[in-house]
DNA sequence: TAGAATCAATTTATCGATTTACCAATAAAA
DNA sequence: TTTTATTGGTAAATCGATAAATTGATTCTA
């Protein structure tokens, strides 16, 4: 007994008046196509009483619009990826909106494809944090129009939206930490890319050895979803540099695995060596005594990122100038009794 | 200079041919059609040339086809999850399909609502991780002929494909291993939840616990996005029940929020108490000293999930009776010497 | 009182594909 | 010679919606 979807046709005829005022109804134009009171009842009422939804497909090839966003992350993941993908899938799914998702592994190729992809479904935006070497990609969507925001990078040759955060004075300030605390031989461990926020991380380290006249110590580790992979160039590194006295790790993900590896080769923290590490994480709460974190404001980039977007899709509001956003990141303190401070204040 | 979007009549008019002959050349239908190799040629190198691609939404309009599967999780920001997304993306994309996700909170309501709207997107399939209530929504989609694979929990009551573990026999073991090593005050804090999967970790707790005749210490805390509404309950618990030698947490975010109040209590692990905790998480890992958990086969559960989907939809394998997995879990030993060992071996 | 405006819908075109049904010309079979 | 098959395609129907153009009846306006 597989009752066959009903559509607007045969609402119709059961109603026996034209489908197109049934569309009308269900559209909310019944005021505007000035159709009586009566009807209208009559027909919602049916509706419900059976019902009844419109396909949406047929709807999106006919306006356009899908009500789809397309998402694309690095990798979902990664909890910081994940984290932002449930507060824009939030925001998204209030306003109507849906998500469609895919992890570009900072692949240019397979990012071209997806973003191919994505087009073909007529997704109406597109929320990337984008690889290197999609530039022309990206500047391709913006030409025919397309609402496109980008998190986490961003291109700076291309104007187009995007949400990141003060990765440099993130950085320079957790060193400059570091070394008012006395710290000498301070390593930057980090993931070898090319990304702006990457660079940006390493700059701020460079500057404030510089400023200090410090030695730099940086260590560049190829990204590799299996871990063990990651453990080693790490391990290898520190048995190299026996002497530091701390460490700036570039991103969560490098967090913990450098953290495993100190753990595993039984060097205390902070009695042997400093930590501090990009991105917060349950780990370094957790970690004994606890790692200070650079915490990105993971809800807040979210909460900017979906709200560009809706602001663009939004027919209602005039297309305004792209909206760059940068967003301050919270220096965690831990392992001492200081009081957490936004690294405005610590400037 | 935007060039509007080619179509397959635009494709046709050019070459002075149907659109119906293009659309068979496209669909490698020419040999079955009798089209000539000149004219596939000439149709596919300039489809190539001017770089058209089919509009997707009208070719799923007329072949009820949608390539997309729709993911439902209980909130993709948990990491079993997350990661589970990822295998299942990877499964998902290089058999031409694209995922839609969305994140139910185990809310019934939200759920249903989320169902209605995958139905309407023409989803050509479901994979879900369904929260309690929603058995009927769920015997719909079956009865509707749509292919359903859940994951994690499932309902007894109802003939459904689905991939769990052995969540019963793990924390079995677990509290067994406890009470070997000599611990006789054994808790359990897990998440409330009528959920099979919760259900059967609780289950196996107890029926460890009968068989040695020890008393059971339960507590069972409400779901928060917010970690300090978890942390209380688990404080309060602790507070109450000082004698404790030992708690099994249900789940990984219970086991973290547990061990950030163990942390802030000041108690020690192994010392003052021993844990154990289901899922495992980096957070276990890195704990000084790490953490006994009990992991899932993340990669294996979504492997099997998505495999059992993809065979539903392959048409041309015949619809076969639903496929119900159980997988084994892991049973990872740290803070001593032992050997990770299958769970089945243990038993 | 002819023409315009309003009402309350309806008819028809359209979005961009797939699919069914058909066709004219020639070759092979009966 | 008539019938049937094969060749190489094409025209039209269809999927399920929205949008534009149209309609016939009534009422208002000059």
């Amino acid at each position: 007994m597989i009752k066959k979807k009903l559509s607007i046709v045969d609402i119709a005829n059961k109603l026996n008046i034209s489908k197109t005022t049934v569309s009308f109804i269900l559209n909310g134009r019944a005021r505007e196509k000035r159709i009586s009171e009566e009807l209208v009842e009559r027909v919602l009422k049916f509706v419900k009483e059976v019902g009844y939804k419109p396909n949406s497909l047929a709807k999106s090839l006919r306006t356009g619009k899908s009500h789809i966003i397309g998402l694309m992350v690095e990798n979902i993941a990664d909890p910081f990826f994940a984290n932002i993908a449930r507060y824009i899938e939030d925001g998204a799914y209030k306003n109507g909106y849906r998500i469609i998702y895919c992890s570009t592994d900072n692949d240019a190729d397979k990012t071209r494809d997806l973003i191919g992809m994505f087009r073909d479904r007529h997704v109406d935006g597109y929320i990337i944090a984008p690889p290197v070497g999609v530039e022309e990609d990206i500047a391709e969507l913006l030409k025919d129009d397309l609402p496109v925001v980008l998190f986490d990078r961003y291109f700076p040759g291309i104007d187009c939206s995007y949400v990141v955060t003060d990765n440099l004075d993130s950085t320079y300030t957790a060193t400059e930490y570091l070394v008012e605390q006395g710290y000498k031989k301070i390593a930057f461990i980090t993931l070898e890319s090319h990304q702006t926020q990457m660079q940006a991380r390493l700059d701020g380290y460079k500057k404030a050895l510089e400023q200090n006249n410090l030695q730099s110590y940086i260590k560049e580790v190829v990204f590799n979803q299996e871990t063990k992979y990651m453990l080693e160039p790490i391990a290898d590194f520190l048995k190299n540099n026996k002497d530091l006295d701390a460490i700036i790790f570039g991103t969560n993900r490098i967090g913990t695995c450098g953290l495993k590896v100190i753990h595993n080769m039984g060097i205390r923290v902070p009695d042997d060596i400093a930590v501090i590490s990009f991105d917060d994480h349950d780990v370094f709460e957790l970690y004994s005594p606890s790692v200070t974190a650079i915490a990105q404001p993971v809800e807040e980039i979210a909460a900017n990122t979906i709200n560009i977007l809706l602001s663009k899709l939004d027919s209602s509001t005039p297309n305004t100038d792209n909206k760059k956003v940068t967003l301050q990141n919270d220096l965690i303190y831990r392992g001492s009794s200081q009081v957490n401070t936004k690294l405005s204040a610590v400037k």
